[in-house]
DNA sequence: ACAATAAATGAATGACGTTCATTTATAGAC
DNA sequence: GTCTATAAATGAACGTCATTCATTTATTGT
């Protein structure tokens, strides 16, 4: 008569019987897991304490007993979603291909966690480790072409600032940007807009990708 | 017995006596500027609708005669707001440094309204005069610089995704990147901390400004 | 005077995140 | 083996929000 299949959706676990540690069932793994699941399927505005705690077949409260407040669950899932970027290049390709892969994996991977944007940006970064070595990852691709060490953090915080940008304008309706009625009286905007989308690219990708050179050509010169 | 003093804190209006348009008190440009007036003073958690109707000698469901939903209201914001970016160099100065006092005046606006990125970052222009005329005077600088069509709207939405980023980036706390305890298995990137802080400058206005330098050396060639 | 109507009201609702007193059941001490 | 400290789960309650709605109020055009 333990964990009964429930026929419900939710993440099975084996019936929780209190007691000491042990066999934690409801511990920071197993929570994050949980939030990244509603996440996936049912979208930020989904993840409630209370639709976290359904998934992990508790009661809301109970989270309290493991995590201090929602904004540290968020945390958790940050650290989790910060294992998708890649920082692999340094050290093994050129700095600007580095650079490049690194940049576009860490947009795509806030492009599908963009309401994380605005906690991370002003989040403290001690608490985040992987965060942390993809700095020293960044840091040494930079410090090993010769950067001066005074450049190097403003430069990771200025890609950075793109990256997130970037990440939030993925996530716009397609049409952002139609003038809708006042096209008359913007001849040239509307005109551009007409010629980008004869292109037939993504403007946010397009976008990106045009900025990401002109980062790169600024900072390392031309290619 | 119009209008008391109420030797408080809100705005006085002279109290609304219901009927036909006629004198509106509870309009757009009146609730816009209570809003406004929330925010600079007590900040964007305190722009509650409760507390704008407060500000106004209102209840709160008063407000919902005027506008549709706070989204509105945060809208009838940004369009305020959008005001204080400085778009009149196009075509007075040369290219490089009217995007420059575009680009710095727009970051420096939405640090203080950095609440409103996510917002404005995905809603749909159309609903924004001004910021659709700011675009326009943009595009104009660009073209008459003889851009290819094509390339002006990519280019406007990189310089905007990284105006949006820099403006969540000021708003951080000034120690955000330190690693803490970590700091001795990152160090290169400690060392370049330390390096950057021993400049003096404040973290995200270096690499706002190196940032720009290199969007723009990248977009327009070297200076 | 009257009818139509814009506008304000206050009570109520439904989400949320969060707290707390209480209960439950295990692990280690004796 | 019992006892006891304690981690963990529970359900009820709270406070804060945005939002809705039936009702009232007062003005305007006829």
């Amino acid at each position: 008569m333990s964990a009964p299949p429930m026929a419900d959706g939710r993440t099975i676990v084996p019936r929780r019987r209190a007691g000491r540690p042990s066999n934690a069932v409801l511990d920071r793994t197993h929570i994050t897991t949980a939030a990244l699941g509603i996440v996936s399927e049912r979208g930020y505005p989904a993840l409630t304490m209370a639709a976290l705690a359904r998934q992990l077949g508790v009661s809301p409260s109970a989270l309290y007993n493991h995590a201090s407040s929602k904004q540290e669950v968020l945390q958790w899932v940050q650290e989790h979603v910060m294992s998708g970027v890649d920082s692999t290049g340094f050290g093994q390709v050129p700095l600007r291909e580095a650079l490049r892969r690194w940049a576009r994996s860490y947009r795509d991977v806030f492009a599908e966690h963009a309401p994380l944007i605005p906690v991370v940006a002003v989040l403290p970064v001690a608490g985040s480790p992987r965060t942390l070595r993809m700095y020293e990852a960044v840091a040494e691709g930079l410090s090993t072409e010769g950067w001066h060490p005074e450049r190097i953090v403003p430069a990771i915080v200025a890609l950075e600032s793109f990256i997130f940008g970037s990440a939030l304008d993925a996530t716009a309706p397609l049409d952002i940007l139609d003038p809708g009625q006042h096209a008359s009286a913007l001849p040239v905007f509307a005109g551009a807009l007409q010629a980008q989308r004869a292109t037939g690219a993504g403007p946010a990708d397009t976008a990106f990708e045009l900025g990401l050179d002109a980062l790169l050509t600024g900072m390392l010169g031309p290619a």
